[in-house]
DNA sequence: AGCACGCCGACT
DNA sequence: GTCGGCGTGCTC
């Protein structure tokens, strides 16, 4: 601080002015000075570093204006220039500000969920030997001879590490005199550390590369070496399956080692190189011959180009099975020739490898590929991969952020999915509405596909907001499935259940293995039984952070909270009472699993959820093995239901359709007619009806018989009607609140004084506070509040500031200043 | 985010 | 009497 002052005093006043965002939930962005060295330097959309707030810490920040207004209170410098050339543009800083105002949230939290983590660390900061200094350390202290002193043998630490070595928490005072002794320096760097991959592969130099018909005279050259003869033979297979070839393929193929292949570079023949291969995607050339486009497709792919030509926004709804994935890579490729740039948007649990291989080997290196598995130095590498015009990204929500040069066309398939809307940390925005802001944005057209429209979208098309393209037909000539509902309560009270199946699925189930047929079964739980019980005393397995109970998972033998995680063993006696009559109810996917081993033992049996599949890997060995027939039967939650195609699957069978109907949400008949149909599209053979049986204790329910038929423009009829007189979306706009305390009475007290506020500016479009099924969270208590504004942006936008306002307000009220709000804004 | 300031409970 | 807990407010 001493030494900063000091500088100060030499400083002239300073006149030039850069507003930054920093990476966190600031309400307004702040101003830095520019240091006079760095004027030329620091312009719009670079990250520069700066220190803010009391602490030490550094942060990257990104600079959106540059000025020579002084600002009325202080400022201080940027420290460091960290890019030449911007990251961002002033088109990507428009769609961070739309979000921001929209998903009302500061501009920091947009920045967080845009820019890739390597890109935005704050450092810590290093402190390295000075080289420059003669490393005589008599004349320091004990503290500062083992500061210095630790250095010389690892070349850099951290304050942290300096804490350790010392033991002690104050170690400035140390490490400034050891600065002023000149002995040290600081090594501050923020910039991101990134490496390419390389892999060793191997080329034939010229004539051979370009004319074949000499490469008999290379075998020339070999001739007198089994080995490298071997070598040249394995490398000129491999060349007709690859145009890239490792080094390692060679010596594996030929049984041979790397001193061959030098020798063969030697003599001239090829030469070993290191190439970058992206992390992110393979390097495969591998491409495919496209396969005839059906009539259909054909008049859809028309059809949407026409629409293209009058709006910004096409609905593509075609059924499963129906081919729009072909559809979409007929648009990418017109779009390429046209040097546009392509973003294929998916829901997270659909970028399965199956998409990934189907789309790569179409468009081989055109293609990238970005989802939340990558790691740090991926992201930065996908970033600047569109930053240098990549032409198609596949990829999830966030992929809305990456640098577009140029983009033309976005595609968001499977349109409905809830996993578009962001839920926790904020931004809690949808991917799919986004997508159509930024496309207004860089002029680009966007294409909605799906199965099975919300309600939202469809009414849009309907209303000529948005184009509609609808593909009625599946491919091939396929006939879609044959659903059947079948009454539980009826063969309950006749005693036909085989555990949890009905004698009906049973009987399904044994015919399809017997005909060599593939199963999925689709329970939207996981884990054994969703609660447990003592039949003595009447104890319950709570969780001890919130208000839901246990579930069991019997293969961990655990009691598990699925909200946070919250795990105990299996308890041998009741915990309140000591009797042993515990007892579990409902069943999970882990339950099913079990009884069809009993039931049904001669079907090797899969299970995917979110238990099985952690991790990728497990994730898409279960898939693989399932594709690959070593299961008959998956039983799995909605993983099963979306991206996933397979050819022999002759049943599916939905285990308890009620669950699925009886949420207490608006939207919970959209969402179980989407998830029911699209379960049920994964029936049927290439030359075969699939078979769908649908358990349900209540048969007559409109939105099964819906299902059953198909019949989505009925199903939307009786939507939207209910929509209407309901005060709903499409007609209405909603506005979640929810406001959090770990006090229960402070909450309640906290919500009055909200509720007053919001009501007095809001009136009766103010629902709640409600308490949400489950009450408490994380040891957080919860209350919900939900506004139904009008449709126009101005009203929407007073809401918004009404929200603020009285967040404002009661987080200034003396005793609830940490009582949360968090804003929900259009939520699902 | 991270830190300092300030007001309450259990200790040398 | 002080140490340190966290609740509160502010940072260009």
């Amino acid at each position: 601080m001493l030494i900063n002052d000091d500088i100060e005093l030499f400083k002239t006043e300073p006149t030039h002015f850069a507003q930054v965002i920093l990476p966190f939930a600031t309400p307004k962005p702040y101003t830095f000075h520019i240091p006079d060295e760095w004027v030329e330097q620091v312009k719009f959309g670079i990250r520069v570093e700066v220190q803010f707030g009391t602490g030490r810490d550094l942060y990257a920040a990104v600079v959106i204006a540059v000025n020579d207004k002084k600002p009325d209170h202080k400022t201080k410098p940027i420290l460091q220039v960290i890019d030449s050339e911007p990251i961002i543009s002033t088109t990507q800083l428009a769609f961070w500000e739309w979000l921001a105002s929209y998903y009302a949230c500061t501009l920091g939290e947009v920045m967080n969920a845009a820019l890739p983590t390597n890109m935005k660390l704050s450092s810590e900061t290093r402190i390295v030997l000075n080289p420059d200094h003669d490393q005589d350390f008599s004349g320091l202290d004990d503290k500062e001879y083992l500061v210095a002193e630790a250095l010389t043998i690892q070349k850099e630490l951290t304050i942290d590490q300096i804490q350790k070595i010392l033991g002690q928490k104050t170690v400035y005072p140390i490490v400034n005199r050891l600065l002023m002794y000149d002995i040290l320096d600081i090594k501050e760097e923020l910039q991101y550390r990134f490496k390419p991959k390389m892999v060793s592969c191997v080329r034939l130099k010229e004539p051979y590369r370009s004319d074949p018909s000499v490469l008999g005279a290379a075998f020339d050259l070999v001739k007198n070496s089994e080995k490298q003869t071997n070598a040249m033979l394995a490398f000129v297979q491999l060349q007709r399956q690859e145009k890239r070839i490792r080094t390692s393929e060679v010596c594996a193929k030929a049984n041979i080692d790397l001193s061959v292949l030098r020798a063969i570079e030697k003599k001239g023949i090829w030469e070993i190189f290191e190439s970058e291969i992206s992390r992110v995607g393979g390097y495969e050339d591998d491409l495919i011959a496209s396969f005839e486009l059906s009539d259909q497709q054909t008049k859809a792919i028309y059809e949407i180009k026409k629409n293209f030509e009058t709006k910004n926004v096409t609905l593509l709804h075609g059924v499963t099975g129906s081919g729009k994935t072909r559809v979409y890579t007929e648009l990418i490729e017109a779009e390429l020739l046209r040097g546009g740039q392509v973003l294929y948007l998916i829901p997270e649990i659909a970028l399965t490898t199956q998409i990934i291989n189907r789309l790569q080997k179409i468009f081989g290196e055109k293609i990238a590929v970005y989802h939340s598995k990558l790691n740090g130095n991926e992201r930065v590498e996908l970033w600047q991969q569109t930053l240098a015009g990549k032409p198609i990204i596949l990829g999830v929500r966030s992929s809305l952020f990456l640098p577009f040069k140029n983009l033309t066309l976005i595609i968001v398939d499977e349109e409905h999915d809830s996993s578009f809307k962001q839920q926790d940390p904020s931004p809690r925005y949808n991917a799919r509405d986004a997508a159509i802001f930024l496309a207004s944005l860089t002029k680009a057209k966007v294409l909605l596909g799906t199965a099975t429209p919300s309600v939202e979208t469809y009414f849009n098309a309907q209303q000529q907001k948005y184009g509609l393209v609808e593909m009625t037909e599946r491919f091939g000539g396929l006939q879609l499935p044959e659903i059947e509902i079948v009454d539980s309560r009826t063969e309950l009270k006749n005693k036909t259940m085989v555990g949890n199946f009905t004698s009906r699925l049973v009987a399904e189930m044994k015919s399809a293995v017997g005909r060599g047929e593939q199963i999925i079964l689709f329970q939207n739980r996981r884990g054994y039984a969703p609660t447990m019980s003592c039949t003595t005393c009447g104890w319950t397995s709570e969780c001890r952070n919130c208000d839901v109970s246990l579930t069991y998972h019997k293969f961990a033998n655990t009691l598990n909270c699925h909200y946070c995680g919250y795990t105990i063993r299996l308890p041998k006696e009741c915990p309140a009472c000591g009797a042993t009559t515990l007892n579990i109810k409902g069943f999970g996917t882990e339950r099913i699993e079990d009884e069809l081993k009993i039931h049904l033992p001669e079907a090797r049996v899969g299970r995917l959820d979110l238990d099985t599949a952690r991790t990728k890997t497990a994730h898409s060995k279960i898939i693989n093995d399932f594709e690959e027939r070593q299961i008959d039967v998956l039983v799995g939650t909605q993983m099963v239901t979306k991206g996933l195609d397979f050819e022999n699957v002759g049943l599916v069978g939905v285990l308890s359709a009620d669950n699925l109907l009886k949420f207490p949400d608006f939207r919970a008949s959209e969402r179980a007619f989407q998830l029911l149909l699209q379960v049920s599209g994964r029936a049927g053979r290439k030359n075969k009806q699939g078979k769908v049986i649908i358990q349900a204790f209540d048969v007559k329910n409109l939105i099964l018989q819906d299902v059953q038929k198909n019949d989505f423009s009925n199903f939307f009829k009786r939507e939207i009607l209910e929509r209407k007189n309901f005060i709903y979306p499409p007609f209405y706009r909603l506005i979640g609140i929810n406001i959090k305390h770990k006090k229960p009475d402070v909450l309640r007290d906290a919500s009055k004084i909200f509720t007053k506020i919001l009501k007095e500016r809001l009136g009766e479009r103010v629902q709640g506070p409600a308490v949400p099924l489950v009450e408490r969270v994380n040891t957080y208590y919860i209350l919900n509040y939900l506004i139904k504004m009008e449709r126009d942006v101005s009203k929407l936008t007073f809401a918004k500031q009404i929200i603020q306002e009285a967040t404002y307000q009661l987080n200034h009220t003396e005793g609830y200043s940490n009582v949360r709000v968090l804003v929900d804004v259009d939520p699902y």
